[in-house]
DNA sequence: CCAGAACTGTACTCATGGTACGGTTTCTCC
DNA sequence: GGAGAAACCGTACCATGAGTACAGTTCTGG
């Protein structure tokens, strides 16, 4: 999840995006209660003044924290998504293949998933803005709508064995992947979450996949 | 989740168990680095000096309130689960009813349910020492291997229709619940959690369900 | 080379977590 | 009902971290 830094990002962007780049790994270690400005700046290497010159204050660290995490996000789903369509005309064969892309990519992280920045706003809710809480919705409803989308095409073409609801199956994506990443790092266990992500993958098969 | 009073409890006992329920509450919502010993006793109605009689420090807090929130949710599975076989002979009947019965019980929550310790303290690992984590994770390797053992139950009467790892099946109750638990809080509705157990139950069925 | 961007340094305020310890009330049991 | 233990209270104190203010310095791109 770490991002590179652009050639051609001025020194200033280059500087914001290292401390938004600790901060994060910072917060998903400890919460965002718990880390300090002081820490961050320290492994940064600049000063408090420094930090302030870039963010009027922690909350606007949060937002710019939660803004990257999503658009990085996004564009990891874009990539899967459209790779797997490539792949495959039929929708539901595209979605498998897009869900084993997805595993392989998390089993590729070095050492495990950091962490879904999400899921520690959730569990610090009262931390933050009204602002930023909208913000953590809206992504998840997003998501949500994607993989509703991707359901609806594989409904057209095939039935589901079982009476499912789309959406609560679309929601259990996010559901697999949140929890999943929790079980890795409670257990220190990488892999379970590339392993949950498949099952999940079994399961679409037992619905749609005829006979 | 609230623990009732219970009549024969010393003065003491009733203290640490309201500050424990209180500190709870606090620490689901605003993690456990923001959650301040001050607030807590304020709700609790006594001075810093009367907190720091029953717990050496904030770790030892939160070591008890681990231990609390791990004896009250085995209790509750026992329940469940119990009552399921009760209910059924058939190992596989037993567990598509217990986990109705496990929805049932998440829906009926006041208002939603309350948050996973397990993901708040997973999200914040770096606050909390060696013993706290090797609780958390020891807790969460008990219940796969309850529901791992139920899954055994099923698979020797009943063939899965697609391969599936059982130990990943078993791991998959427990992310869906956390995974759909911050969905809930995230998104303000609580009928997600409900949803999503069941949904997972509909996976079970299409798993292993004859025809 | 120069204007503005990107910092540094210092010097504060204020709130809070956490510690230490002696004193006081309240319970409990003989 | 009295003694001793359990369950607290009061107060004083230190360390840390958020945040402000602002003047001075270095870097960097055109």
């Amino acid at each position: 999840m770490s991002t590179v830094l652009e050639p051609r990002m001025s020194k200033g962007e280059a500087t914001r995006e290292r401390i938004l780049e600790i901060a994060e790994a910072a917060v998903l270690a400890k919460g965002f209660g718990a880390t300090s400005i002081e820490e961050v700046i320290a492994e940064a290497g600049l000063t408090k003044s420094g930090f302030f010159y870039h963010f009027r204050d922690k909350n606007a660290l949060a937002r710019e924290m939660l803004r990257r995490y999503v658009a990085t996000n996004d564009q990891l789903f874009d990539d899967i998504f459209t790779r797997g369509r490539e792949l495959s005309d039929d929708p539901l064969q595209a979605f498998l293949i897009s869900l084993k892309l997805l595993a392989e990519t998390m089993a590729d992280l070095p050492s495990g998933h950091p962490g879904c920045l999400i899921a520690s706003i959730c569990y610090q809710e009262r931390l933050f803005d009204r602002e930023i809480r909208d913000l953590t919705a809206q992504s998840v409803r997003d998501w949500n709508a994607r993989f509703r989308a991707i359901l609806d095409g594989i409904a057209s073409v095939y039935s589901p064995r079982e009476p499912v609801d789309l959406d609560d199956v679309a929601d259990m994506l996010s559901c697999i992947v949140d929890g999943a990443i929790i079980m890795s790092k409670t257990l220190n266990d990488p892999s379970r979450l590339e392993r949950q992500i498949l099952i999940f993958r079994s399961c679409i098969k037992l619905m749609f996949a005829p006979n």
